[in-house]
DNA sequence: CCGACAACCTGTGAGC
DNA sequence: TGCTCACAGGTTGTCG
């Protein structure tokens, strides 16, 4: 499910619900996705405000940076305390302004292979792979389901995009920064398949498989070329091919988010849309030759042998 | 530096 | 029906 379209559909759908709301707790119930949840993370996240929900390749990125001014940090909210209501100062003192200003981090999220968003609200009883919820102060609950356990839920203070996990990806593909001559650029020493260079996040974020897939389709070139063999001119068309396929699939709200918002939430039907992902055996579109079904770094490729040389 | 491969984990569908 | 196997949208680490 998710490849960068997925993940930005989710964002898409979550920043209108989230910014500007008040986190009232963090529920871990399972810490063991890719890396372990930090313990730490109900204590940083509660009484947190977003401030922005961003995306970087495939991960999203929750900007908790939002001073919360309104109850000293680390205070429990009081039963009874209404949500912003001010915790009264100890007695005489004046409230602490280094404790009442929240050093502020941001939420990272990975969906991993199997991970999905959800909104739902606070009576929804969570099934056996809904390993992380944040809880609104209105009521709302974003929760985390991921049977493979392959996302990821990480707090980062700091520059986030500097945190290890983000700063070795390349470019973001619909950024004007990625063009033909900054892939031409990247790819001179790579020897290994064109498909398997795009999909190399060190050369371009979050390209997976399936857009991998239908770009290299849409610029008619050869998923097992060298990447070092593709010239300047087959650069500039798949850089355009991976651009107008990402933004294609964007528009139409990614693959298969289905309910990630709630019952009337978009369902993603990208995949209609596929031209060779998953279609061994069937017609080009363009010219009617079976589309052929390969292995390459132990995942599957699907390409026109006929329309891409 | 590069590339090939295994590993992490669960669910699903095909084939017997 | 039930078993086994291959494979699934991602990323990282190890080895040669």
């Amino acid at each position: 499910m998710p490849e960068l379209p997925e993940v930005e559909t989710t964002r898409r759908g979550l920043a209108p619900l989230l910014v500007g709301q008040r986190i009232r707790a963090a529920v871990v119930r399972n810490r063991s996705l890719r890396q372990p949840v930090p313990r730490a993370l109900p204590r940083l996240l509660a009484g947190a405000t977003i401030s922005g929900v961003a995306r970087r390749g495939k991960y999203l990125l929750i900007d908790c940076g939002g001073g919360d001014v309104s109850r000293e940090a680390g205070a429990p909210l009081r039963a009874g305390m209404r949500p912003g209501e001010s915790a009264p100062a100890a007695d005489g003192e004046m409230p602490d302004t280094r404790i009442r200003t929240r050093r502020g981090g941001t939420l990272i999220l990975h969906l991993g292979m199997s991970g999905r968003l959800w909104v739902v609200d606070g009576a929804t009883p969570p099934g056996s792979h809904d390993h992380f919820d944040l809880v609104l102060e209105n009521g709302m609950v974003v929760r985390l389901r991921d049977p493979r356990r392959f996302g990821l839920v990480l707090w980062c203070e700091g520059r986030v995009l500097d945190h290890a996990l983000l700063a070795g990806i390349g470019p973001e593909p619909l950024d004007p920064a990625f063009d033909g001559a900054a892939l031409y650029r990247a790819t001179r020493s790579r020897s290994a398949a064109i498909k398997l260079v795009l999909m190399d996040g060190r050369t371009v974020a979050g390209i997976g498989n399936i857009y991998a897939n239908e770009a290299l389709y849409h610029a008619g070139i050869n998923p097992r070329i060298p990447a070092r063999r593709v010239g300047r001119a087959r650069c500039e068309r798949l850089v355009d091919a991976v651009k107008r396929t990402l933004e294609l699939a964007i528009d139409a709200g990614g693959s298969s988010l289905r309910d990630y918002v709630g019952s009337d939430g978009m369902a993603g039907n990208f995949q209609s849309q596929f031209m060779v992902y998953d279609h061994a055996g069937g017609p080009c579109p363009r010219c009617g030759t079976a589309i052929r079904g390969i292995r390459q770094g132990q995942r599957s490729t699907f390409y026109c042998p006929r329309c891409q040389r």
